[in-house]
This record gives structure tokens, C-alpha cells and sequence, in this order.
DNA sequence: GCAAAAAAGTGCATTTAAGTGGTAAAAATT
DNA sequence: AATTTTTACCACTTAAATGCACTTTTTTGC
């Protein structure tokens, strides 16, 4: 169960350092095979290779008039190692397609991952808090 | 039961050292087991482990347009843990994102404690403080 | 189609920043 | 005044970012 934010930054050559908090589940569930592709809220997703298959499986599955979404998503997925040192290479492609430059955002949701530009996030974000939360909050007492 | 505030300041580490008249509750619940998470008000939440998993289930169950509620409280949360000496790293992110330096208010709410950069939380209050009180309460009788 | 050049990818070493554990001083409480 | 609690500080460890050298792949021009 993956959870929390990373502000990380890419090297050069566009290469992510995964936080060593997350290496040992990675290694332990998918020998450090990961698969990466594009998300349409702007972001990429980051699967343990054993999630991709399940969530591939799926997209696949859909009928003909979801032929878009299979192209973004499956269209667009690039396998990637964890290297020696934790590093995995972001392809040139995909940073294009999330806008993401150096800084980032590395957030945990459950079962993958999602990598934002950093700027770019901070102001979803902040669009999305203006609006009203769901109710399932409000009979929560906070 | 939490209640009350703490006027407290982190270390230069960015550790909070948690008051000690909420250690006894929290080692004995949760086993000094915290996680925090970001609030969309301004401030941190921060739960003892059982009840953060209660409110994670609720989350994690949403559908997919409240997609950036689970962004905001899951892919932002962080499970943390008390020291030997009763104290809590806040990471670096969370402090960014509450605008939190060094001087916090830590607010007892129930099941769970609310951290507020002290001076964001001055100014909140204040301004609350002015407008009118919501209707609930009109017929509040004190 | 081949050679040269450029770009992209890989691995390693170094520097810098962050996290951890402990202790001492200061403040508040009893 | 003694004790407890909080804050500040220091030493040490670990993690992340950076820089560099080298390899591989792709592109380009001849």
C-alpha cells in the first residue's frame, strides 16, 4: 500500500531516485519491474509491474468506443527497472506529456503511483480544494 | 478523546514533540503509531493509526470523480511513529504545505489532532471569528 | 548503406541535504 | 526547590541530488 507525498527531482538525463521507504515493497512484489504511462488528468502513473498487468488486463477489455483510452493508456506505457541505486529512467516522451521538466511530486495512491510536475500540481490542487468535498466527509467528524 | 490546544515549536529538524498528556492514549491505542495527512483548510491532520486506516477505507471506496480528494488525503499522508522520546518527524512536504516553519497550534479534535502553522491559524481564527456563526448554532442555546 | 555525429541511457563517485538518536539547557509545573 | 516537560543543540547515519565518464542507440549527411 503505497501512501505520501515525494518532492523529488529528476537528473539530467531524466532519471527519478524512487524514496527508499518504497524500494523494499517494490523489489519484493516486482523484483524492481515497474511500468509507467500516461494519465489524462495530466500526470503519470507508476505500476508495480503484477498492478499494470491487472490494471492492462482491464483497459483491454473495454469496448470499442473506450479505443481512446486504451491508446493513452496502453499506447503510452513504458516498462522500466529499477536500477542499481533506485533510479528509474522517465522517458523523454513521457516527462513531455506531464509537462515535467525537473521538480516533481511523487504521490502514493494504494496500489501505484502518480508523478506530477511539481507546479503543475501544486495548482490542480488548489483548484480542487476550492470545490465542495464529497459527503461522505461530512458525516465524518473531523 | 483529544481536546485542547498546544502551542508548540519544532525542532530544527522539523520534529514535533508531541505533548505529554497524549502519549499515555496514543502508545496505548496505536501503539505511538501516527499518520498525518494534508487538510484542505490549511493545516495537517494527524491520527492515530487505527483511526487514519477507518478514514482511509472511506476514502479508498470513493468513485473515480472524487479522484482529487484521494490525491489531497491519501497521496498525501504519512505514517510516522513516535521516538523514544515522544516526538514526530513531519516531513518536509507536509510542512510546505501547512506553511509551517517553526511555531505550530496543535488542536485536540476528537479522534484526531489538527497542526497549524501558529500564525496561519491566528489569522483563520480571527477572521471566523468576525463573520456570522452558521445557522446550526442559532438556535443554540448557551 | 555507411560513417559520423548527436542524443539518450547507464553506472559510479561525490557532494549536499535530510533523518535519527541522544543529551543538555531552559521553561513550566507541582 | 524539585520534577517534569519542552526546546535547542550536536554527532552520526542515511538518503537524495549532482556531476562526470563511458556505452549504446538513434539520427543525419554523404
Amino acid at each position: 500500500m503505497f501512501q505520501g507525498a515525494s518532492s523529488l527531482s529528476l537528473d539530467g538525463k531524466g532519471r527519478l531516485s524512487v524514496p527508499t521507504r518504497h524500494r523494499d515493497v517494490l523489489s519484493a512484489t516486482a523484483q524492481g519491474q515497474l511500468t509507467m504511462t500516461k494519465h489524462p488528468h495530466g500526470c503519470l502513473m507508476i505500476f508495480p509491474r503484477p498492478e499494470w498487468e491487472k490494471f492492462r488486463e482491464r483497459i483491454a477489455a473495454l469496448p470499442m468506443e473506450a479505443q481512446w483510452w486504451k491508446r493513452i493508456f496502453l499506447g503510452n506505457a513504458m516498462d522500466v527497472e529499477l536500477d542499481a541505486t533506485g533510479r528509474v529512467l522517465v522517458s523523454p516522451e513521457l516527462r513531455a506529456a506531464a509537462g515535467i521538466a525537473r521538480d516533481t511530486m511523487l504521490l502514493g495512491m494504494g496500489n501505484h503511483f502518480e508523478l506530477w510536475d511539481k507546479s503543475t500540481y501544486d495548482a490542480k490542487e488548489a483548484q480542487a480544494m476550492q470545490g465542495e468535498m464529497p459527503d461522505v466527509f461530512k458525516d465524518f467528524s473531523f
